[in-house]
DNA sequence: GTCGTGACTAGCC
DNA sequence: CGGCTAGCCACGA
C-alpha cells in the first residue's frame, strides 16, 4: 500500500521528460520537503511501478547514477538508451541533461 | 514510541 | 580531491 508520500514522489518522477534526467535533491525540493532527498530514496526503492515510474532517471547531485534496486549497470544502460553519455558512473554534460522541476 | 537503515547531501579535515 | 561526520526524512521492526 503506497503512501501518500511515495505517490507524490512518483508523481515528479513520472513527470520527467525522456532523455533527461532529475536528483534526489530537485525532487525533494519539489515536494517541500528539500532535505528529504533520502525519503525520495526510499520511495524509489520500494517504487512497485517499476519501470512504468523511470526512478532510473534520477541521480546524485553530483551526477553520479548513485543506486538501483535492480542494478546500476541496468539503469546506465537505460538513461544511455535515452541519449545520457556516461562516464564510468557519471553522467557527462551532466547539468544539461537535468530537468528541473 | 524508539531504533536502525537507506537508491542522499552538505560541511569539515 | 578523497574520506569521514552529521543532519534530515520516511519506513519497517
Amino acid at each position: 500500500m503506497p503512501t501518500d508520500f511515495q505517490k507524490k514522489v512518483w508523481q515528479k518522477i513520472k513527470k520527467i521528460p525522456k532523455g533527461k534526467v532529475s536528483t534526489y535533491k530537485e525532487l525533494a525540493f519539489a515536494l517541500k520537503k528539500r532535505k528529504a532527498y533520502q525519503a525520495i530514496g526510499q520511495a524509489a526503492k520500494k517504487n512497485p511501478y517499476w519501470p512504468a515510474v523511470p526512478c532510473h532517471r534520477i541521480v546524485k547531485s553530483n551526477g553520479e547514477i548513485g543506486g538501483f534496486a535492480s542494478g546500476s549497470r541496468v539503469k546506465k544502460k537505460l538513461l544511455e538508451k535515452e541519449g545520457i553519455r556516461f562516464k564510468n558512473d557519471k553522467i557527462i554534460n551532466f547539468n544539461q541533461f537535468l530537468y528541473k522541476l
